[in-house]
Order: C-alpha cells, then structure tokens, then sequence
DNA sequence: CGCCGCGTTGAGCCACGTCAACATAGGTGG
DNA sequence: CCACCTATGTTGACGTGGCTCAACGCGGCG
C-alpha cells in the first residue's frame, strides 16, 4: 500500500501487462463495439447507457473497478465509457484466461458496492450530494489529505442529476465553507467534515 | 417461456433445488448476519445499506437476479434484503460449488444492467419515474399483458427518491390516464405506450 | 483579435416536498 | 357479527429547493 505502484514497467520495457493511460474527457469506447474488459488502475471513468434520444449517466468506476466485462460474454461493449479524470488501465483477465472465481466473486461485490454508492449520490439535497461525489472521488494521499481530480460540471450533473447551475454552486460554497481548497481549476483538496460541516 | 413454470416441485417431494417462498414485506436476510447467495426466480426484493442513522434504498433485484454474493467472500451480507412483492428464491452456487466463469460472468453483467436501470428511476420528472418503475417491476404474462405486483408507496418512494404523497399522486395519474389497471391493492396492469402516453 | 466552451452568479418560477385531514383495509377482541 | 384500532393510501393547500433563463468573466485557440 506504500509507494510500490509504479512498477518499473518503462524500465522493462513493457512486460506482459501493460497500462494505458487515458486523459480527462477521452472516450475509452463505444457502445456496440468490440473490445477487451479493463481494470481501473486509477481515476475515475463515466459509464453512460446510449438511448435513442442521447446518453443518460449509468454507472462510475473508479480505482480497482472493472469495466466492460460484459464484452467477454456478448462480443461488445453495453455501455459507453468516458474518463472523467486522467486515468490508468489495465487488460482484465488477459493475462490469466480462466478466470478465478473468487476474482469474479470479487468484482462483482465490488459492483454492486459502487452501485449503492452512486444510488445514494441521487438522494439528499444538492450540497450534500455534490459533497458526497467529492469525497467519492478523492483519494488519500501519503500525508492522509484527500486530493480530488475535479470533472467537468456536466459531469458531475449527469451523475448527481443536478444541473450544471446547481453543482455550481454547491462547489462555491464548498469552497467558501473550506470544506474544499482548490489548486487551479482540476485539483482540489476535500476535507471529509473540517469543522464548518455542521454550520448547514 | 410458457405454463411451465410451475413445476409439480410438490408433487415430487422437493427435488435437489427447492424453491423457497417469501411472502411481501418479509425480510429475507440482515446486514452483517451469516447466510448463503441467493437467485431470485420471481418477484423482487430490495435492498438497503444500513447506516447509523438508519437504511437507505441500495439495489432492487427482479427475476433471474443473484443477491447475497458477497457472503461467499466476506462471510456476512453487506446489505439488508426485503420482499417488495411475493417472491420465489432458490439457493445459487450451493448445487455446483465450483463456481463457472460463465456464471459468474452473467450475474456481474446482470448487475450492472440492473444498477443502470434502477439509476434511471431517479432522474426526470415523478410521473414518468413511477412509470418507468411499474414497467420494471411488470412482468409479461401468457397474454402478452403486463402483470405487477404493485409495491408499498415507502417502497416505490425509496426506490424513485420521492415521497409517498408524490407516488401516490403519480401512481393516480397512471390510472385516470389509463396507463394502469388495478384488480385489487396489489394487482395491476400496465401499458407500455397506451396512447395516452404522448399526452403528456 | 474574435470566437467558443466552460464556469459563475443573479432573478423568477414551478415541480415537488411538507403539513394536514380524511378514506380504506386489515387485524383483534368482545 | 360489530366496535375499535392501526397501518396504509388518497387528496387538498401551501411553501421552497432547485430548474430555467440570462448576463458576464475567463482561458484556449485559430
């Protein structure tokens, strides 16, 4: 859990499981495309289900989470995968082809845990929610501060069900709370309850 | 796909699967107790995560829907599960203990289908929420009419994240638009695009 | 420089939440 | 069987949180 996740991979040029590195709005892939299943290494990836009238937000990966792996049964991607933070890939079950259950049983636990919590990012009143996504997204750092790769106002209104106007200004008096430090318009620092949590 | 559901089960005496019955409003399992997985064979099952203050809406279930899987890993449910209607349940991977890829791999795709839909469910406007549900929750008959098992306003309230008076409000307008019959509390019919679908 | 996408903030309005009264169904005991 | 009670569902009146519309600042890019 220390600083071992940097691989040497480049120093190796490459071994057998590679990552791939995703920018920030960069789609992943298409729905009704093929492809191999992805294992989350880091970021944070938007799943949007492809209607006849546009895209509606239907799930979040983040680090560790898998996506697409319904491609492993049907031949093609179900939903449209879009990174909304600079992410890390991996291939999922390419390396070791028989899947071990517990790994599977793993995922899907995980699934369904993730579910729940992007469920719950729908309930409550705006600040509360956009707080929540924002403790969802940021990661722990080294020195126990919770840094935040902040997305796309569309985004977090797609995932929210706010509009852009109201996730607005939830961030704002976020920041104005302290409950958020933000360090240019992507990075921020999220503080889980600083205090200024109970002042409403 | 047709009048063979019903097994003569009694008739032989409980063969090597038995299907276990819930009736409406049961709990099937706590959170944090011991259990096996189970796959839903019929009806539909909530399911909520408990915190401190309370249990919050966290997953629905329908046909052919596993819950519990997490107790094969973790040893205890993660969730809290309840009949929202009159459900049939069977044990999974307690028959074959070597848990397919195949299997595993159709339940987790099954998961995220159904956190999809049940994402769906909260946004938009309340009548077409409610609407959106009733179809979910009806099931094709012989007929070719949609059956529900209409759930409890708290039920459909958590599930959509309205209140009860709006559900009701909404399940009203369904009936006055011919959207849906009701035989009794809990039975009903619903119509996908009834004409009167357009009229807003 | 002009254009465009993104984010921010203000003003007004409406869908839904809240509160309240009442109707209905189911259960329990006499 | 009815009297009574409670849980559940229905409907009306009213307030408000968030949506809509609109204006503006800012940064990136041709």
């Amino acid at each position: 859990m220390q600083a071992v996740i940097a691989t040497p991979a480049s120093a190796t040029a490459a071994p057998t499981v590679q990552a791939h590195k995703i920018t920030i709005g960069q789609r992943i892939y298409a729905a009704g495309t093929e492809g191999i299943a992805w294992r989350v290494k880091s970021g944070a990836v938007r799943l949007d289900r492809i209607t006849g009238e546009g895209r509606s937000f239907a799930g979040l990966a983040l680090q560790g989470d898998v996506i697409g792996a319904e491609t492993l049964l049907f031949g093609q991607y179900s939903f449209e995968a879009c990174a909304i933070a600079d992410c890390e890939l991996e291939p999922w079950l390419s390396a070791d082809k028989a899947p071990s259950g517990e790994s599977l049983l793993r995922t899907l636990a995980a699934a369904e845990r993730r579910a729940a919590d992007v469920l719950a990012l729908r309930a409550g009143e705006a600040f509360e929610r956009v707080r929540q996504l924002c403790l969802l997204l940021a990661r722990e750092r080294d020195d126990g501060r919770r840094e935040i790769a902040i997305p796309g106002l569309k985004d977090m209104a797609a995932i929210t069900n706010l509009t852009e106007v109201t996730v607005s200004r939830a961030m704002s008096h976020l920041r104005r709370t302290g409950l958020l430090q933000r360090h240019g318009r992507r990075l921020g620092l999220v503080f889980p309850d600083a205090g200024a949590a109970s002042a409403c």
